[in-house]
DNA sequence: ATAAAACCTGACCAGGTGGTCAATATATTG
DNA sequence: CAATATATTGACCACCTGGTCAGGTTTTAT
């Protein structure tokens, strides 16, 4: 009874995973605006408030607290798409989607950031445990659209480009923040994301001959 | 007669300039694959097989080579939307635009990556001079489409809007080339690259209540 | 030919980096 | 209250990095 707030399964109290989270916090945002080699433990322990040596004794390298940080990350990546089935409608679930990943860009940018910069450079530190799930992930969700796109529940275009297309319009407002706020001249609301949400679902959910369901967003 | 090659002004023979665009070259592959932090000129050296200190005798600093690849960079990125005017047609100029930065993205990747990453990390090294040059360019095509929009040719979408979903979803073909070919199982073919312009000409051009002009392109 | 300019480069250095370690302090447990 | 596990930390080090420089070679100009 009670002591939910554990995602572990270990029953260790509180100061071990109150200090990882900590470090794993200050890493995301001194990684995602300097990036790997750009970072510096000693930068990431004076944004936690420790020592440097008290960072490395709960992560034993600097590769360790950058894995860390990208599985955590890869924990944020679930959606609606995951459990939607043949029986969906397209509509409603893309239009789900991509207001969720545009949620995610606004609410998690460094998340976005270091993942974006980690693919850029080709990959080199995500474990091919990550790599294999995202491949399942990836072809099971193709083969949902096909599905799909074989009951004429939307045009036939090609999954895989469907889903970068997504992704790319989405992320890009995390990514780019800064260009885009440098552009616009001042960054963006809740309701520019809206409307921009609002925009990108009519457009690509045009491209698979839909209409966007805004009512259950 | 002959010593065409030379874009630049100077009559200087070629010793410099040879070694200059040598060391940008193999440059622009290290800091795409490593970052800024990440590249050392050792490795920009031996790329160029040059001796570091003669690197050094070329450009000053290390973030004077990067200097370098970045405008070098910016002048790749002029595009036929440059010069497009009122009288034009929108889903010409787009269907032509979309066309260009796809071709850009499969023929310098790596350009488009270090230029995502400079503005992921926040745009540290851009000059204000580019900054500005981007903002103008910026300004004067979102002016064009409200035109375009008042003339009645395309549907009232927010330009500013509409020119991030073209860029993020043509460069996320370079930028993330990685995660695409892993999950493929192969690199895109030239093939490949034309039914997602195809596709994406589609999808963004019927954003605007319009119909992609494939026959110019 | 000769002087001047441009080019080349091995050797070197000061500063910063990730990571270790031994000593100490704190918390947990029986 | 031990005693044992966990947590904390300053000092330290081997290594790597960007950048310098003096002395050399080659090219160009007169």
């Amino acid at each position: 009874m009670s002591r939910v707030q554990n995602e572990n399964s270990e029953t260790k109290p509180s100061i071990r995973e109150s200090n990882r989270t900590k470090i794993i916090e200050a890493a995301s945002k001194i990684f995602a605006s300097n990036g790997y080699t750009g970072t510096t433990v000693q930068q990431i322990a004076e944004h936690a408030e420790l020592p440097k040596a008290n960072v490395l004794y709960y992560f034993k390298s600097k590769e360790g607290i950058y894995g860390a940080v990208l599985s955590e990350i890869l924990s944020l990546w679930n959606s609606c798409l995951d459990d939607a089935t043949v029986e969906d409608e397209p509509s409603e679930i893309f239009t789900r989607y991509i207001f969720e990943k545009m949620e995610l860009s606004r609410t998690y940018p460094d998340a976005s950031k270091i993942f974006a910069m980690e693919i850029i450079k080709g990959m080199p530190y995500l474990s091919e445990d990550m790599k294999h799930n995202m491949s399942e992930w990836f072809e099971s969700r193709v083969a949902l659209i096909n599905e799909w796109i074989n009951l004429g529940k939307m045009q036939a275009v090609d999954p895989q480009v469907l889903l970068f297309h997504i992704w790319s319009s989405t992320q890009h407002y995390a990514d780019f923040s800064a260009q885009i706020t440098s552009l616009r001249g001042e960054a963006m609301t809740v309701e520019d994301y809206d409307k921009a949400s609002r925009y990108l679902a009519t457009s690509i959910l045009a491209g698979c001959g839909l209409t966007p369901k805004f009512d259950i967003v």
